[in-house]
RNA sequence: UCCCCGGUAGCUCAGCGGUAGAGUAGGUGGCUGUUAACCACUUGGUCGUAGGUUCGAAUCCUACCCGGGGAGCCA
């Protein structure tokens, strides 16, 4: 007997195969039931009849729990009255476990209970769709990098002593009385591998231990992040808008049935084209003032700040040349305007806010030197990092996207801890 | 650390001084193809915890715990 998968039943419509998955819904009638099967590719309706299956078997299969485990074979049948356009006439279902009460429904639930059952949660029409659109945004990165000549070197997770302060970072014992810490980035360890081998990236997970409780915060999210030796901060602009265009157009053309589970308003993504409009802090500064929004020059810009900004746009926006104060000690200064530096950040629209920080970074041995003491920065700690402006430093530079914002962003969803299969956030780590 | 909101049935919530409610899930029965199916009946509760006010507290007060949203923070 054929083993399919539900969204290969295209391919099979006329013939007898088999489905292996978990009852997601049913409905009944005196002589039907209405068995909605979902293996994790897609949902289909199979159609189990009192006369095919007689007096016993008949209320046995239509008594299934939610979320029990069957196999079930029968021919497969175009039918405009089913969703997906295909059914499934079944001649046999066997059941390959009976579940307990399932305690999701399809009904409304509240978001403690969901994460404390975020392994069951996973199983959800929505989540599902909201993996693959994961998976399709890391597949896409992946292979934009890969087909520009970048090669992938992933950096660290444990790291030693912290660049500035720990309370950031989570800390951990590293053998005998040592402490190592978790990742913030890896793009110090990028820069190295840079001038290694030109253009490289690194994808993995980073730490924050920052008491954030917000819809844009996770204390272990997973960060993207190239670096290009022989690299300027224009280079490194055009770096992120090539990419996000790329997912863009990827998440378009693959995910579109996903986009609709999610209830997306997709023109919103079709309107997205370069190129990006790119605009200095400075500028951003006075349409800020511009508005009764009050701010300031030389502050960052917080979570509303970065609303206004992007809300002006109907694509992403590149704000670049912070001041040095806000932006850290190795980012290029501005040879034309010392008090900024060669940093951009990327906000998403539709206020999603920062989903790319990045720069130019500093060259010079002697500038960098002086930047790490003016930010009372341990020499020390910085050593192999000062190297790499002693033995052939040229101008580089890179950013790091953040994935699971910028998921979150793509998918229109409120919040991104559904945008990572297991949130780890402040004071929540079950399961 | 601070500000706001919340905690009542497995789940989502209503009730806001006078005997604990609905929807849904679970159970039973019905139904000519259903689409979050529908109809009828039904099981199910130390009202977050501990004190206090009151003849009487889910309801008012205090403290604490837990959760949500936001601020700060996020090189």
């Amino acid at each position: 007997m054929t083993v399919t998968t539900i969204e290969r039943l295209a391919d099979h419509v006329g013939q007898t195969v088999t489905l292996r998955g978990w009852l997601y819904n049913r409905r009944s009638s005196k002589k039907l039931h209405f068995l909605q099967l979902r293996d994790g590719t897609g949902i289909v309706q199979c159609i189990a009849t009192l006369e095919h299956f007689g007096e016993e078997r008949f209320p046995e299969i239509g008594g299934l729990p939610y979320e029990s485990a069957v196999t079930i074979t029968g021919e497969v049948r175009a039918d405009a009255r089913a969703p997906g356009g295909f059914e499934m006439d079944a001649d046999k279902v066997d059941v390959v476990s009976v579940s307990e009460e399932y305690p999701i429904s399809h009904k409304e639930h509240g978001p403690d209970f969901l994460l404390s059952n975020r392994h069951l949660w996973l199983r959800s029409r929505k989540q599902v769709a909201l993996m693959k659109l994961r998976d399709e945004v890391i597949r896409t990165i992946r292979n934009f990098f890969h087909e520009r000549g970048f090669l992938n070197v992933d950096a660290p997770i444990f790291t030693p002593n912290a660049c500035e302060g720990t309370t950031n970072l989570f800390e951990v014992d590293y053998f005998d009385e040592e402490k190592a810490y978790l990742t913030q980035s890896g793009q110090l360890y990028m820069e190295a591998a840079a001038m290694a081998f030109g253009k490289v990236y690194c994808f993995g997970p980073t730490f924050r231990a920052e008491k954030s409780k917000t819809r844009r915060h996770l204390t272990e999210f997973w960060m993207c992040e190239p670096e290009m030796a022989y690299a300027n901060l224009d280079d490194v602009m055009d770096l992120t808008e090539d990419l996000l265009q790329t997912i863009v157009e990827a998440v378009l053309a693959n995910r579109r049935a996903d986009l609709e589970i999610l209830e997306r308003d997709i023109s919103a993504l079709e309107k997205i084209q370069k190129p990006y409009p790119r605009i200095t802090y400075t500028e951003a500064v006075e349409k800020l003032k511009s508005t009764d929004h009050k701010f300031e020059w030389g502050g960052d810009f917080g979570a509303p700040d970065e609303t206004a900004i992007s809300s002006e746009y109907d694509r992403p926006v590149l704000v670049h040349r912070y001041p040095q104060e806000v932006k850290a000690f190795y980012m290029r200064r501005d040879p034309e305007d010392d008090r900024c530096a060669l940093g951009v950040d990327v906000l998403a629209p539709e206020g999603y806010g920062e989903i790319i920080g990045g720069g130019e970074r500093e060259s010079d041995l002697e500038v960098l030197r002086s930047r790490i003491a003016e930010h009372k920065l341990p020499e020390e700690a910085f050593k192999w990092y000062l190297d790499l402006r002693r033995f052939g430093t040229v101008p580089h530079g890179g950013f790091g996207l953040g994935l699971e914002r910028t998921v979150c962003w793509l998918a229109g969803i409120e919040h991104v801890r559904e945008c990572i299969p297991f949130p780890r956030m402040l004071h929540r780590i079950y399961p």
